[in-house]
RNA sequence: GGCGCGGUAGCAAAGUGGUAAUGCAGUGGACUGCAACUCCGCGAUCGUCGGUUCGAUUCCGACCCGCGCCUCCA
């Protein structure tokens, strides 16, 4: 039993086997800080953790890079029209991705690092690529010579022919070739810049995550991930950047590409106006909802998302959290022979994980039900290691019950005062009465369950 | 034009060469003072047409439909 992942790179599944198995490493592009994060930025930050998670599992040393890019045109222009200092700005929206991250059960990276913070090293990668006839300079701007290289475009599988012929964009005069792309570019005196061997400018977007993996990673490393959309040309420009550097040695081993996401059945895009925010869906859903979503499809499917579907989501983790509450507490184990922990190592099937969940939660219930103690607790631990996995049920179900769900809720006080009122009603048989209480804590989204220890409630 | 992906029940979404997981919704029943929870039961022949095969949703081909990328969008 071993770790299978799809490689973009091979176009095949393939055994994961790590360069070394006590230190894997793996980076992940993270986003650029210019606004808030959108639920498209959310997927491969989610999926990557799972990921990350299930290399935790087994192996003792994972090296988790997820870059913050801090210098970028849109990031000047936003800044340019607010009148505030790149670094302000910058630092305002990673804070703000890091606490979206959180919120939606994401584990810290173990690294993450930030474009402005490595400028000497982009600075000295890009000398190197002068030095071994990789790049040249050309009107201040420092260029990548695509033609150097033999393989380029090999993760994306397009010859450069074929790449130039459908281009939609006019191609600088200053290129020797028009698939050249820039790895530095002057900076007028009111942008941003660093003093370079070139002048004053700042980096091209695809040098900062070569030059951070070699720094903080090493010069091969065993996995980097990111958006489909990223495949070309920032990742065929990063292996190109990486493997000239470094006389052609691999870059990353295991190409990873997570799946767009539509909304309401369409492309998320501006023009369209359909965007989410991952803070905005945090004020009406629990982080966990739209992780569950997430995990729902494969990671590399397109994926459908829209209201009904939140909805359906939480109604999901109601029925999962139901089948938690009343037990006792149980301490997380993974079960390296269960069908969901297969399913995660099948490149990471969370579809079929999350399917187990509900089998181990059935399962747990009943052998409640047959007073199996032992059984049900070591089913609970099960359940909630591979649960933990894919960073799911991580709430204590009575609170998940009883917190707020958006609006201005009725206090659990008062909910409590209410069931003190019908339970008296109810002694003195006065159903009707019991009957509105019901009906009236229904109305505002309270719903109560009768049991013979009691009346217990819970925010639907 | 080039490269690539997908079309599975109302909505989502896995999966397999031998008649298709799971969740939500719906629905019938048990339980309940009523209800909720829970439990038992109910729904698809897998875009279309061919081919290979004893047998295909799963392999191959064609077609239809939808979609992504082709220089800075996860």
């Amino acid at each position: 039993m071993s770790l299978a992942l799809y490689n973009t790179l091979s176009r095949k599944k393939e055994p994961f086997t790590p360069l070394d198995a006590e230190r894997v490493t793996m980076y992940v592009c993270g986003p650029t800080v210019y606004n808030r994060v959108h639920i498209g930025n959310a997927r491969p930050a989610v999926v990557f953790d799972t990921l990350y998670r299930v290399l935790l599992s087994l192996y003792p040393n994972v090296q988790y890079a997820r870059n913050i890019t801090d210098i970028d045109d849109k990031i000047m222009r936003t800044a340019a029209e607010l009148g505030e200092d790149i670094s302000v700005l910058s630092q305002r929206y990673a804070q703000a991705y890091f606490e979206d991250m959180a919120a939606l059960n994401n584990l810290e990276p173990t690294i993450t690092p930030y474009a402005t913070q490595h400028i000497p090293e982009m600075i000295d990668m890009i000398e190197r690529l002068i030095a071994k006839g990789h790049s040249y300079v050309a009107e201040g701007n420092v260029l990548f010579a695509v033609q150097s290289m033999d393989d380029y475009g090999k993760l994306s599988g397009r010859a450069l022919d074929d790449m130039l012929a459908g281009a939609r964009v006019e191609v600088a005069s200053y290129k020797k070739y028009a698939g050249d792309f820039v790895l530095w570019k002057p900076s007028a005196d009111n942008e941003p810049g660093w003093d370079s061997p070139w002048g004053r400018g700042r980096p091209g977007w695809h040098l900062e995550c070569s030059a951070m993996i070699e720094k903080h990673l090493g010069e091969t490393i065993d996995i980097h991930g990111g958006g489909q959309d990223l495949i070309f040309p920032h990742h065929e420009n990063e292996i190109a950047q990486s493997c000239c550097a470094h006389d052609g040695k691999p870059f990353a081993n295991y190409w990873l590409h997570n799946g767009f996401i539509n909304i309401e059945g369409e492309k998320m895009s501006k023009s369209l106006g359909n965007f989410r925010m991952v803070n905005e869906l945090l004020e009406e859903y629990p982080g966990e909802v739209l992780r569950y979503v997430i995990l729902s499809a494969h990671y590399r499917s397109e994926q459908q998302f829209s209201k009904e579907l939140l909805d359906s989501a939480w109604r999901s983790l109601d029925g999962l959290y139901g089948f938690l509450r009343g037990h006792e507490p149980a301490t997380a184990i993974i079960n390296q022979d269960s069908a969901g922990y297969k399913a995660l190592l099948d490149d990471l099937n969370t579809p079929m994980a999350i399917s187990e969940l509900y089998r181990l939660a059935k399962e747990m219930h009943a052998a409640n039900g047959a007073g199996n103690v032992d059984l049900e607790s070591k089913l609970k631990a099960e359940l909630m290691g591979l649960a933990g996995l894919m960073g799911l049920l991580q709430q204590d179900s009575e609170q998940w019950f009883t917190l707020a769900r958006g609006g201005d809720a009725i206090s659990a006080e008062d909910i409590e005062e209410l069931i003190e009122k019908r339970k008296q009603a109810k002694t003195d048989k006065d159903y009707a009465g019991a009957d509105q209480v019901r009906k009236d804590l229904l109305d505002l989204g309270v719903v109560l369950e009768d049991s013979r220890e009691g009346t217990t409630w819970r925010r639907s």
